[in-house]
DNA sequence: TATAGTGCTACTATTTTAGTAGCGCAAGGA
DNA sequence: TCCTTGCGCTACTAAAATAGTAGCACTATA
C-alpha cells in the first residue's frame, strides 16, 4: 500500500504531540474531518466508493480517498470485492461509538430544554 | 452566550447532512480539530485556558476558543471558576471514550505485527 | 461497439487551522 | 500608587486542509 506521510501513526509524532503516544495518533486521526463519519457509514455493510461518497452526502473524492487511505493504513478499513468494509479492528473501533446514534438523540433533547 | 453560527447543532443542518439528525450533528463537531483533543484533556479535571492550550501541545488561542465556544453551545463543556470543565453531558461523552487509551495501545500494537 | 459503472487523479477556489503579537482586566506585592 | 504576573481572549497573516468540478483509465455488460 502506499505510504501516506500524513497519517498519523502511533509511534510516531503527531501534529500536537511529540509523545508518539498511541492515543494521540489516534485522536488527530479521527479528528480529520469525514473520518468518523466514514466509519460510522460502514457500520452495516461495505460500500464502494461512489456509495461511501454519496452517504457522505458528496464529499470530494479526493478528500474520500486521502481519509480512506488513512484509514486502510490504520487498519480499520479494508478495500474487499464488496467494496470498502470495516476490518475486526475498525468494527471494535466504531463498537466503541455504537452507542452514540441513540446517545445523540438524548444529547439533542436536553439541549432543547 | 454569544451563538457560534458555526456550531454544529441538531436539527439544523450541518455540513454533509440536510437531516439535521442529531448524530451528524455529533459527528461534524467532533470531527472538527481538537474537539476530541480537548474533551480527552478535561477528563481528569478542569483546566485554565491557558493550561489547556499548553495540554493540547500549543494550540492557537483562536482554534481553541472557536472550539470552546462550539463545545460549550452544544453543552459538553462549561466556564467554572477552577477553569474549563466537563459538563455532566461531556463527561457522559467523555466516558463513551473512556476505554479509548488502553484500545489504542492495543490498536498500537497490532500495527505493529 | 457503445454504455454504464467503477476507483480514482488533477486542478482551482474556499475555508480552516497554525503561528505570533498583544490588549484589557484582575490580583498581589513593593 | 505603580509594577509585575497571569488570565481570557482578539487580531492579523501564512500555511494547510477541504470543497467542488472535470474527466481519465479500467471493467463488465449489452
Amino acid at each position: 500500500m502506499a505510504k501516506n506521510p500524513k497519517t498519523p501513526t502511533p509511534g510516531k509524532p503527531v501534529r500536537g504531540s511529540t509523545t508518539g503516544k498511541p492515543i494521540m495518533a489516534l485522536l488527530d486521526l479521527l479528528g480529520n474531518r469525514w473520518a468518523l463519519r466514514i466509519l460510522w457509514e460502514l457500520r452495516d455493510a461495505p460500500l464502494t466508493f461512489r456509495a461511501l461518497q454519496e452517504a457522505c452526502d458528496g464529499v470530494s473524492p479526493s478528500v474520500l480517498n486521502s481519509r480512506l487511505k488513512s484509514l486502510k493504513e490504520a487498519r480499520f478499513v479494508e478495500n474487499t470485492d464488496a467494496g470498502y468494509a470495516l476490518t475486526p479492528l475498525g468494527m471494535e473501533l466504531q463498537e466503541k461509538f455504537g452507542s452514540l446514534y441513540q446517545w445523540a438523540e438524548k444529547w439533542a433533547a436536553s439541549l432543547r430544554e
